[in-house]
DNA sequence: GGGCTTATTGATAATGATTGTCAAAAGCGA
DNA sequence: TCGCTTTTGACAATCATTATCAATAAGCCC
């Protein structure tokens, strides 16, 4: 029923998106976009990610930190494992994990079921900032 | 270094979640609280329930809406199968899991690797609103 | 109990990401 | 080019969370 338009703006965000090795923000995407001299809104690069993720054009998820992050898809269903510091992620696949969710979850009488399963690290390239020894076990909120 | 003093806020709190069957937002909690009458402070509810997920006293995770929520810890390291209505939770533990996020990690080269895996659905006794047969596939942001 | 020192509280302002608004600008089919 | 709609983008509005900071109250010693 509603035609889509093609316009320079969703064109930008998909081919900035592509240049892109890793996940980023919206916001991020944004300043690039600027920095390389377009004029494209914030709002509008906002529109564009969230079309695209809903079009399986992008992965999409939460970085520890409360924010999107988006990041030009492959194809299919898969996981991440994501680089806290660069963004650099890397698809991974687990079968494994993808029966153990379906099953856990009919298992409870639990309908409609989704998972969330990433895994956040720093890459062999990045430095893991002041490594707290034995401090803080895991996931302690800043 | 710090002492910590005992307040009958930061009782309030923990006793607040101890009633939650399942996963709550700071907001809520606090809602809650006033509700019953109490006079405690919202920014004392997210400091009390930062304190609680970080002393391993309560566990904490990002809603698909982004939101922190929280609820009453029993003990050790699990993940949790969430009802997006109710919030209640049912805790599961899968160490195939455990040593694949592992592995999968190592096997890139990441370090201090964390994870996160969650399941979403709705329990048996929550009805899964107007359910789309066929039109959005899984995820898709509202 | 009466002070003292200092952690804690809480009303409120600030932050920051994301979304809503809506008039102006731009697709695109005729 | 014309006209109808979709899209854009500057800006305001949300909303969860955090920062401020003066006032309050634990824990403690006398
Ligand atoms: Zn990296
Ligand atoms: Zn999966
Ligand atoms: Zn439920
Ligand atoms: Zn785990």
């Amino acid at each position: 029923m509603v035609m889509q338009r093609n316009t320079w703006q969703r064109e930008a965000v998909r081919s900035a998106l592509d240049t892109q090795m890793g996940f980023v923000s919206a916001q991020s995407l944004h300043s690039k976009l600027r920095g390389s001299g377009s004029h494209i809104g914030l709002a509008t690069v906002y529109r564009a990610l969230g079309d695209l993720a809903s079009e399986g054009q992008a992965d999409s998820l939460q970085s520890p930190e409360g924010e999107n992050l988006y990041r030009a898809c492959s194809r299919g269903h898969h996981h991440h494992l994501i680089c806290r510091s660069c963004g650099l992620a890397v698809e991974i696949e687990a079968d494994d994990v993808e029966v153990w969710a379906k099953r856990v979850a009919s298992l409870h009488g639990f309908t409609q079921a989704e998972h969330v399963v990433d895994v956040f690290g720093y890459c062999s390239s990045c430095v893991a900032p002041s490594a707290e020894s034995a401090a803080n076990p895991v996931s302690a909120r800043k």
